[in-house]
DNA sequence: CTGAAAGCGCTTACAG
DNA sequence: CTGAAAGCGCTTACAG
């Protein structure tokens, strides 16, 4: 049985089938009340036996709202922007709009896929994790779309943002250890030097040993890659800097989950022998033995917010804050 | 410094500023061979300095083909599928095609979606993951938009596939944990029953078992929710069921990883105590203690095949070949 | 190599 | 409540 490929109805055919002209058609499914109640049952009835689907790259141009809504993302790998993108997209699905996709790893990268996506005209931009090129900047500033920045919780490069202190989330985790009576307590961050988001928690961490008056040095960095090792990689250096080194704070949950690993092949109790703090609540922490404490973020939050200021910066022009604070919360488990 | 928003430059702006039929603007982007050097230099330059952007809505409804590739996913989550997008959007935005992106978790919602995006008259559709409803498959098929169906080896239901056989990959797993001298093992699956990829592998699995002469009804299943616990509920389940169990199959990493944690917490050393198979080589098989046996997918390259597919079809008519196989692999580390 | 004309399938004021 | 007209910004044959 093979598909039948005969052209779509389109608008005039539909309005010829059901005996209207075509701008009553275009009322029955934008203006459903301007239309007389027989009228548009009629044209509902006559659309679903055509099989009509209207033609919405034609309505975009029309209208001069494509209600597309392009989203960039370094990596949908990230557990996070994952959830990101997923509360993002319900909300956007459900207002009639539709999620225009490009991963972007690094900044030549953005800017090509940038350069395609405003092409296609679309409503309103999101953009992912922190770090832009000023020539990225430039070019959605000149497009004059409405954009929102997530993980983000302050001083937008363009336009809106919405995310939480990624400073204040490390310093509370670290300030937790050093209530539990730890001492010696070393940073497992990475190594991206121009990611503001992994800076601004280290910072957190160091302010936070400095508050308490202890060494803020006890720092180790691996690369992004390096995944779970990175905590074993952590926790050799550091140990051999500071042999006494009680717990690591971690920059993701990924890398503490790997210097829990390392525990058990050292045979190592956690917490008693040795504590980690971690960074995200992936599903891994609450599995991991004996159980992960770390930040909880709400990534899919920041995505429905993010529709939300979006979708009322093109609808009206405005939005009541630009930029706003989602909460995060330590969930407490059995690491430290 | 606020953004100047005055509105863009179009085609007719361009050539009247160049001097030149809007025609001849058009051919410099879109056949630029048939634009004598000087005047396409003169073109150029003039939209450089204009930020002349083309607006792809207006070309997508004059040529008819919007370039853009609508990709259905049951979850953004699953990091095979996350891996899949990144090898079919790195593909389409290398060929000029944007990736029109939905998230649909169950049947009802995926025809939602799928309606909201046939609007958007994509040149192409990918589904990700084997499950859609009889209305969905009807939907794509009158649209006759060309559709390739992901993580699929055979059978397609509309158009195209392309994957390899969860079921031989499964087997031949088990197949390997039968070498290594097992005879009591387990299946540690999903509770999805209409989901054909579950039930696929558990028939691999049960075929090594039946080819070996063993028992093939130690089978748990535990909700697809259920995460790393899920490795736990089945080793508890099953040991009750068959306290001389030795090993575990498990549907995925995921599920072996929470198994290996299980062993963990009872001090049972792996592979001697117990063994454990995984399937899709997450990056946590390389890192948990002491390292995962596991089926290796190729999902980067299933996309970029899905892209490659759809393009040839969208742009000649037809494609070699319907469906395609990508090949797997089983990684050996030290848990079984 | 270059251009005038028609058209893609809708929506937007504006009349009736 | 309904419709005829113009237009959104491109591309597609077709002439010159």
């Amino acid at each position: 049985m093979k598909a039948e490929r005969r052209p779509r109805a389109t608008m005039a055919d539909l309005a010829a089938a059901a005996g209207v002209s075509p701008m009553t058609v275009s009322n029955c499914f934008k203006h459903p009340d301007k239309v007389q109640a027989a009228t548009r049952k009629k044209v509902l009835e006559t659309a679903a036996a055509l099989g009509y689907v209207p033609n919405l790259i034609a309505s975009s141009l029309a209208s001069g709202n494509s209600r597309m809504i392009a989203a960039l993302v370094p990596s949908l790998r990230n557990s996070n922007y994952a959830r990101t993108l997923k509360g993002l997209g319900d909300h956007l699905h459900n207002r009639g709009y539709e999620l225009l996709l490009a991963e972007a790893d690094h900044p030549a990268r953005e800017e090509k896929v940038l350069r395609g996506l405003l092409g296609r005209r679309p409503a309103g931009i999101v953009m992912t994790g922190g770090e832009h090129s000023e020539l990225s900047i430039e070019l959605i500033r000149q497009s004059g779309v409405p954009v929102v920045e997530t993980w983000r919780h302050a001083r937008p490069s363009v336009d809106m943002a919405v995310g939480f202190s990624l400073f204040d989330a490390a310093r509370d985790i670290a300030h937790m250890m050093v209530r539990k009576g730890l001492r010696h307590i070393g940073w497992a961050g990475h190594d991206e030097p121009a990611s503001e988001r992994y800076v601004q928690r280290q910072l957190g961490f160091q302010q936070a040993m400095s508050d308490a008056g202890l060494r803020a040095d006890l720092v180790f960095l691996a690369p992004e890659s390096s995944g779970f090792a990175g905590g074993r990689l952590a926790m050799e250096a550091l140990l051999r800097q500071e042999p006494r080194l009680q717990g690591l704070c971690c920059v993701t949950d990924v890398m503490a989950a790997g210097a829990l690993f390392e525990c058990m092949r050292r045979g190592w109790s956690v917490p008693e022998r040795f504590s980690v703090a971690g960074y995200g609540d992936y599903e891994i922490a609450a599995e991991v033995p004996p159980g992960l404490t770390t930040v909880k973020t709400n990534g899919a939050e920041i995505g429905r917010a993010a529709a939300e200021m979006l979708l009322q910066k093109i609808e009206t022009g405005h939005v009541e804050s630009a930029v706003r604070q989602i909460p995060y919360e330590i969930v407490i488990r059995h690491s430290l």
